[in-house]
DNA sequence: TTGAAAGCGCTAACAA
DNA sequence: TTGTTAGCGCTTTCAA
């Protein structure tokens, strides 16, 4: 009775002790771990009832090894803090955790070496997919370098996922989710417009090559609608951020420049502005009008609550993941490689009538 | 010429590519690539030249299946959009970069059997260390569920971390991170008193068992310190949220409570407090000082800024994956099983004297 | 419906 | 300093 007690080496139970407790082979413990042949109902359950008493774990990095597929896919983004980021991160993870896949993420921290260098750990991970989320491409180096990461993760079967990101190029294999960033901003000047401004300040980013600069057509594209002349003094681009917002409203402030509204580029530019304009006793939206875009529940906070361009962040992650996984059962087929999803405007507020 | 060109299969360049590219064995591959072993700095030079030319990338799951190190630390969290929670994964995520390694993050969503669920998948996964954050057990059944997956993990050589989570009892193989929740909670308490408010309210969670119960044992030591009393009917226990500190200060208000401050359990409820007061034309600090715990951003953010209880959110993070991994070189040696990290007051604007 | 056995791509003795 | 050779724990033909 004490014999071959091989189980009680360190770590955990393999298969094969699965197998041998159960008195079958490791082929079938392997087919009714994955229910993907027919097994007899007797030999199921005493297979069962061996896995439990062994508390059996598949160990998933062999598994990964035999089948070719790893069950995980990899997420890159800048900063995990972030609410634009992590609203998609969670949309992210719910599709992933749909599709029975597990999410390594990983952030790059403002620096695209870095960047590139996730991409390929991701790579070494096999990972079904990897989604790079936001940002931009800092020179041609980089994205050739991208580029190649691309092909590299296409040859083993891959996907890389451009999620929120300008493409690297055409004839390169990588899918798209994007989102709107044009219409949005189109659609809020002309909200604008139509409550009777005309002097509408930009600020806001973004510095690189980005897809919001598709922000800044939305804009001039209303005023063009209207037959209406933008004034170029008024556009300050330069970044996303807080302290942005407030310095670029500050300056616009002191300099006694015209104007009735103003036009975050996003809602951290906002909520900059708003400091500044309250500062300077401004008041919104009566003496200014004030709008952003994103709609991160910071928008909902601000006092006004803030109007808005509403980006849906996290459809933004699940599309990002449903196109970038092979075609499951659960998921329509034949998946378009390009998605663009709706933006729309939320008035809420802080804008109305010019003074 | 074009006589075994087996390199045109498809996917990716293997060890055994690179090894017959460089003309060494794949053993010197390894040790080249992985640097722990004395190479002649030609064959070194060879196998690069190889390694490059192939594009070959190490498979993540055989390096692991064979040394039996994953690299990778699993993270569960109830969601990844919660500020505290994001700046938690933000120093998980760096300590495990540090370590070289990938975090693998997983949200359970509020749900504990999804929780358990989860670290059954890290198991699979066979990540070095998986870090629990937040939360609490619902109940008795949970609680021994997650025992049993601590000692699984532990018996193949992982961890299981709790991070700003309650023990799940002694003589479980378990490592511990925490913060000074009763400390912070009896300063900032100390700080109202000190102030001169006696009629101080105490809003907020936690609903089960979970660390925060500690700061409703700070607030109380505060008041015995001073050989004070509290009034029982001016602790209202509950939820951890906006929409609960809403409520509750109406409440509080309707009834014509008689209060001064309000300690709220963390800073979300405190922001609904906020509302509820500037709602009833209550003034903060004149009239209602306001102090709330943990010291996310929206509490610089708030009108007035929000007089609070910092806690490290990041340095827990990283203090995880420091006791959660086995000792590395870049990390002192011999660490606790249990780490509890200070908290401190910040005083900003939202506390003064009682009216 | 089940088993035997050949890998998957790597690491790590053990030799040389 | 380098090569040979077992495995690591699983999946998946191919047979039976």
């Amino acid at each position: 009775m004490s014999g071959q007690t091989s189980a009680k080496r360190a770590g955990t139970a393999t298969i094969s002790d699965v197998a041998r407790a159960a008195a079958v082979s490791t082929a079938t413990v392997s087919r009714v771990l994955n229910g993907n042949y027919p097994v007899a109902d007797s030999t199921r359950e005493k297979v069962m009832a061996a896995v439990r008493k062994l508390r059996y774990s598949a160990n998933a990095n062999a598994r990964a090894l035999a089948s070719s597929d790893t069950h995980t896919v990899g997420v890159i983004l800048d900063d995990v803090v972030d609410p634009t980021f992590s609203y998609i991160v969670r949309g992210v993870e719910e599709a992933v955790t749909r599709a029975d896949r597990l999410a390594i993420v990983a952030a790059s921290r403002g620096s695209p070496e870095r960047e590139i260098e996730l991409i390929e750990r991701m790579r070494d991970q096999r990972t079904d997919a990897v989604i790079v989320v936001g940002g931009a491409y800092a020179n041609e180096g980089v994205r050739r370098r991208m580029a190649a990461q691309a092909r590299a993760l296409d040859d083993m079967g891959s996907t890389l996922v451009l999620c929120g990101r300008p493409s690297l190029g055409a004839h390169l294999p990588t899918k798209l989710v994007g989102y709107d960033n044009e219409g949005g901003a189109f659609a809020i000047t002309e909200h604008l417009i139509s409550l009777g401004h005309q002097r509408i300040a930009y600020v806001g980013g973004p510095t690189r090559l980005s897809t919001t600069v598709a922000r800044v057509s939305g804009y001039r594209r209303a005023f063009e609608g209207r037959g209406l002349q933008t004034d170029e003094t008024l556009i300050r681009l330069g970044q996303f951020g807080r302290r942005f917002g407030y310095q670029q409203l500050r300056e616009l402030i002191a300099s006694e420049a015209d104007f009735t509204a103003v036009f975050a580029g996003n809602d951290m530019v906002a909520v900059g502005a708003m400091d500044a304009l309250t500062e300077a006793g401004l008041r919104v939206p009566e003496d200014i009008s004030l709008v952003g875009y994103d709609d991160i529940p910071q928008a909902y906070d601000l006092q006004p609550k803030l109007t808005t361009v509403h980006v849906p962040l996290e459809e933004l992650g699940r599309a990002a993941v449903r196109i970038g996984l092979p075609n499951e059962d659960f998921y329509e087929r034949h998946e378009a490689d390009h998605v663009t999803l709706g933006t729309h405007v939320v008035v809420r507020d802080s804008t109305g009538p010019p003074p």
